[in-house]
DNA sequence: CGATGGTGTCATGAA
DNA sequence: AGTTCATGACACCAT
C-alpha cells in the first residue's frame, strides 16, 4: 500500500482527483466540457493508463500484503498485529465477495440519490477497502489534498490502524448523500451484522492502502474536520491520523452544517493527540469527550452521535454495542450520560450512590431541596390525579433509580426532568410514552407497570428526597427506635413530612390489609357459623318431629290404657261405665276418682261421684 | 362496557 | 397530645 502511494505523483493525483470530480459532475451538468475537454481527455487517457499500471502494482502489493497479513493477526485488545501461524480462511472469504462488487461502488457513488440497496452495496464495497480501483481513486483524492501524506499507506506491520478501514467508503456517501441517505447510512451502520462485518473487514484490511483523507476540494467542506489534522502530521503518524480523520470527516459529512466551527476546532486541536495513542480503546476514550463537548455546546445530538460513531466504527467487535448506542436516534446517550455524571456528582447520598444521577436531579429539583416543598398531600394529589405527575415522577424515579439501567441515564430523562419541572402537578402523560426509552418494562404490561411502580412509590419518593432511611425502617421501626433514628438525622420539613406520611401510609396499608384479612376471616367464620346453625336447626327440627311422633304414640297408648281401665270398671249393678259419661281423674294424693262428664253434671254431678 | 375483586389511601374514631 | 389501630369509603386497576 505504501508503495501504492509512493507511486502516485502529484500530477497524476491531481488528475485522478479531477477525474473523480468530473465523474461526479457529469450528473450535474456539462462541466467537463467547459473545463477543457481535450486536455482533460488526454490527461484522462494518460490517467487511465497510469491507473491500470497502478492497479497492477496494487494487485501485486495487495497480494504481498495479504501474504503478510496471513501471517499476522490483529490483537483486538492491544490493536497490535501478532504473528499468526495459519491464515484465517474466514476473513479472506469474507473479503472476497465484497471485493467483487467494488467496481460498482464508485459509479454508484456518483449517483445523486442512492437507494437503500445501493447504500448497502456501497457499504459493502466501502468497507472491504483494500481493492484496487477504490484504492486508486482514494489515493488520488488523497494525493491531491494531501501531497505530503502520500505515504500514508500503512504497512501491515503498523498496528493501530483499524480505523482506516472505513476510509474509502465513508467519503463518497458523506459527500453527496442526501439526508435520507445519511440516515440510511446511519441505520446501516447501526446494524449489528454490518458492524460486525465491518469490524471483521477492518481487521482484515487494516493494512490496506486506502486512506483518502481530505478528498477533493469539494470535499473540503467543514465536514472534514480532520483534514487539517492530517496535514499536521507526517509519515507514520500521518497514517495513524488519517484513519480517524477519515472517519470523522466521513460522518461529519453525513450531517453537514451540523458541526459548528468550534467543534471543528476542538476536533482539530485534539487530533494531534490522537497520534500518540491510537489503540482501539484509546480511540473511543479520546472521542467521547469530544462528543460530550459538542453535545453540551451545540444541542445537535447528531454531532455527538457522529463523533461517537466515528470513534465506534473503527472499533472492533467488542465495541459494537457502543456503536449501537451512539448511533441510536437522538444520540444523546453518551452525551447525556456524561453530562449527568458531570452535573450530578452528588450522588453519594448513600441511598443511591450508585443510582443514576437522574435520581438526584428530579428529586432535587422537584422536592429534594424543599424549594418545591411538596408535602406528601401534594404528592398524593398528584397521585390521584390520573393525568398528573404521580406516575410521571414515580415511573421516572423507578427508572432513574435503577443504577444499572443504561437507558435511565440517557438524555430523555433529562427531558423528563425538564418537563416535570415545568409542570410538576399537571399534565401527566404516560411517562413510558414520554420517556421514549426503556419502555419495555412498562409499556407492554400495564398491570405489571402499575404494580411495579405503585409498590415502591414511597421508596422512590424517599429516594427523591434523599431520606437516609429505608421505607421498611420508616414503617416498621417501633416508635422509640423510629424517633431515635429521626433524631440522628437532620431532616428538613419536606423530608419529615414525607417520612411521617410514609410511616402513616405504610402502617395504614398494613392495617387495611389486616382489616381486610380480618373481615374475610370474619366472613368465613360467620359463614361457618351459619352452616353449623343450619345444621343445628335441622337437627332440632328432626328432633321436634320425632318428639311429636313419640308424643302421639304415647297419647295413643294412654288412650288405650284409659279405655282398658274403664272397661274394667263396674257399678253397683255390675254395669260398665261409659267413657263418654265418666272420666277418670287422679287426685293429689294419688287416689283415683271416677268423675262424671260435665255435660251431664246437671243430671248426676252429686250422685255419681264416687271414689274408686 | 359494566360488574367484580384486589389494593392503596384517606378520614375518622377508638384505644 | 401524639401514636397506633380499625374500619368505612373512595379511587384505581385488572380480570
Amino acid at each position: 500500500m505504501m508503495m501504492e502511494m509512493e507511486v502516485m505523483h502529484p500530477g497524476q493525483q491531481d488528475m485522478d482527483l479531477i477525474d473523480i470530480l468530473w465523474k461526479q459532475d457529469i450528473d450535474l451538468g456539462a462541466r467537463r466540457e467547459v473545463f477543457d475537454y481535450n486536455h482533460r481527455q488526454k490527461e484522462h487517457e494518460l490517467q487511465r493508463q497510469r491507473e491500470q499500471e497502478e492497479e497492477k502494482k496494487l494487485h501485486l502489493l495487495q497480494e504481498q500484503e495479504k501474504a503478510l497479513l496471513a501471517q499476522l493477526q490483529l490483537d483486538e485488545e492491544t490493536g497490535e498485529y501478532i504473528p499468526r501461524p495459519p491464515p484465517s480462511a474466514p476473513l479472506q472469504s469474507a473479503v472476497t465477495p465484497l471485493e467483487v462488487t467494488q467496481n460498482v461502488s464508485f459509479a454508484e457513488e456518483n449517483g445523486d440519490a442512492l437507494s437503500f440497496d445501493e447504500c448497502l452495496q456501497l457499504l459493502a464495497e466501502t468497507f472491504p477497502v483494500e481493492e484496487t480501483e477504490n484504492t486508486t481513486v482514494c489515493l488520488d483524492t488523497t494525493a491531491v489534498s494531501l501531497p505530503s501524506s502520500s505515504n500514508i499507506m500503512m504497512s501491515p506491520e503498523q498496528p493501530a490502524l483499524p480505523p482506516a478501514t472505513l476510509s474509502p467508503g465513508p467519503l463518497p456517501p458523506s459527500q453527496r448523500m442526501s439526508p435520507d441517505l445519511e440516515q440510511a447510512w446511519m441505520e446501516l451502520l447501526s446494524l449489528p451484522e454490518l458492524q460486525q462485518c465491518l469490524s471483521m473487514q477492518m481487521e482484515d484490511t487494516l493494512e490496506t492502502t486506502t486512506y483518502p483523507l481530505a478528498n477533493s476540494p469539494e470535499v473540503q467542506s467543514p465536514n472534514f474536520t480532520f483534514y487539517p489534522m492530517t496535514n499536521l502530521t507526517d509519515g507514520e503518524t500521518n497514517s495513524l491520523n488519517v484513519c480517524p480523520a477519515e472517519f470523522i470527516s466521513t460522518f461529519d459529512a453525513s450531517v453537514p452544517s451540523m458541526a459548528p466551527p468550534d467543534n471543528l476546532s476542538q476536533m482539530e486541536a485534539k487530533a494531534p493527540q490522537l497520534n500518540t495513542n491510537f489503540g482501539a480503546e484509546g480511540f473511543c476514550d479520546i472521542f467521547y469527550p469530544t462528543a460530550v463537548l459538542e453535545d453540551s455546546s451545540g444541542q445537535h445530538g447528531l454531532e455527538g452521535n457522529e463523533s461517537t460513531t466515528v470513534s465506534d466504527i473503527p472499533s472492533k467487535p467488542p465495541f459494537i454495542p457502543m456503536d449501537l448506542y451512539s448511533l441510536s436516534p437522538g444520540g444523546a446517550f453518551d452525551s447525556g450520560k456524561h453530562n449527568l455524571t458531570a452535573e450530578m456528582p452528588d450522588s453519594d447520598s448513600g441511598i443511591s450512590s450508585n443510582t443514576s444521577p437522574n435520581a438526584s436531579s428530579p428529586a432535587k429539583s422537584a422536592y429534594g431541596d424543599g424549594s418545591f416543598g411538596y408535602s406528601d398531600s401534594d404528592m398524593e394529589e398528584m397521585d390521584h390525579n390520573p393525568g398528573s405527575a404521580e406516575s410521571e415522577y414515580s415511573e421516572m424515579f423507578s427508572l432513574n433509580f435503577q443504577p444499572d439501567d443504561p437507558v435511565s441515564d440517557s438524555a430523555p430523562i433529562g427531558q423528563q426532568q425538564r418537563q416535570q419541572g415545568k409542570k410538576p402537578k399537571h399534565h401527566r402523560t404516560d411517562p413510558s410514552e414520554e420517556s421514549g426509552h426503556n419502555n419495555a418494562p412498562f409499556t407492554k404490561d400495564k398491570q405489571k407497570r402499575r404494580s411495579d411502580l405503585r409498590l415502591p412509590r414511597d421508596e422512590q419518593r424517599a429516594k427523591a428526597l434523599k431520606i437516609p432511611f429505608t421505607v421498611d425502617m420508616i414503617i416498621n421501626l417501633p416508635v422509640d427506635d423510629f424517633n431515635e433514628m429521626m433524631s440522628k438525622h437532620q431532616l428538613n420539613e419536606a423530608q419529615l413530612a414525607l417520612v411521617r406520611d410514609i410511616r402513616r401510609r405504610g402502617k395504614n396499608k398494613v392495617a387495611a390489609q389486616n382489616c381486610r384479612k380480618r373481615k374475610m376471616e370474619n366472613i368465613v367464620g360467620l359463614e361457618g357459623e351459619l352452616d353449623s346453625l343450619k345444621e343445628e336447626r335441622e337437627r332440632l327440627l328432626s328432633e321436634k318431629s320425632q318428639n311429636i311422633t313419640d308424643l302421639k304414640e304415647m297419647k295413643q297408648q294412654l288412650n288405650s290404657l284409659y279405655l282398658e281401665v274403664f272397661s274394667m270398671l263396674r257399678d253397683e249393678k255390675g254395669n260398665t261405665y261409659s267413657p263418654s259419661d265418666y272420666s277418670l281423674q287422679q287426685s293429689t294424693d294419688g287416689s283415683i276418682f271416677l268423675v262424671p262428664r260435665i255435660k251431664k253434671t246437671f243430671k248426676s254431678e252429686d250422685n255419681h261421684l264416687s271414689p274408686l
